[in-house]
DNA sequence: GCAATGGCTTGCAAAATGCAAGTAAAATAA
DNA sequence: TTATTTTACTTGCATTTTGCAAGCCATTGC
């Protein structure tokens, strides 16, 4: 995102200009938080995301340096898509979304592992992922 | 949001559903934390949202129960929109989303009333605007 | 070599967005 | 009491984004 395309310096709007659409914050819950990495695994989310967004919407969040793309070593006809440590860092605002959601909305699925985040706080699972993301990155480069 | 029309039972996507587009949550930006409450108010955001869109998304913002128009009582002509307590329990959403964007992006703008927020927390802060909104349309109504 | 798999691209219709102009009702000014 | 201003929209239309279906291309397994 270049500055002349943000609407404004406020942290909301320039978050809504990288993921202000209905779907790359559900790409990136997928990444982040469920460990998908392929085209396949995201496409099969069950909110039904069709293919040319998903490629557009890869695309996008490669570019604003929230997934990486590299080719698979043990497949080389496949990708895998791995989040930044920036993407990373989003997992409280996605969190907050949760907590927002199990009480204000009706019948909400919420998984095992964020209702552990939400008792126990996200610092230590960030750190962990973050860690990983460094072994997941040293082992396809 | 009728069941048939959710993408998922996700609280995400759910959120999504409600706010997920470029201008939604920037309204409600302005009136949970900045006390926004009239229509010219909102079309004076940096943003620069236009006069249609701001119309749509008001009313959509209201029919999902996160705003309430009043008539204002010293000016017939205008009218109130006013955050429901569900719409300022999202501040904790809010508060991560600036705390991301104060550390990944760069010459982010951060209000001081949201510093303040990073720092002492929002519990405090959420209890005084849901008793602030109490009085609020008590006396509109 | 040939089908299967994985990751896309293309074409096209439908919906959402953005801009400019116009409208309507209430308040204020002349 | 008529005219003007203020406030909150609505309308028309061009542009952009989205969604669905189909097709394409490179790699792998046989």
């Amino acid at each position: 995102m270049d500055i002349q395309n943000q609407r404004s310096r406020c942290a909301i709007s320039l978050l809504l200009d990288i993921v202000g659409d209905k779907w790359s914050l559900l790409i990136l819950r997928d990444a982040v938080l469920f460990n998908k990495r392929r085209y396949r695994e995201f496409l099969a989310s069950p909110e039904g995301i069709s293919t040319n967004i998903l490629a557009a919407r890869l695309k996008q969040l490669e570019c604003h340096g929230l997934l990486e793309k590299f080719s698979d070593i043990d497949d080389g006809k496949a990708f895998r898509y791995v989040p930044t440590e920036r993407a990373v860092k989003l997992i409280p605002v996605v969190v907050e979304v949760v907590r927002w959601g199990s009480t204000e909305l009706d019948e909400i699925i919420v998984p095992e592992l964020i209702t552990t985040l939400l008792k126990g706080g996200t610092g230590r699972f960030i750190g962990e992922r973050i860690a990983a993301l460094g072994h997941e990155r040293s082992s396809i480069v």
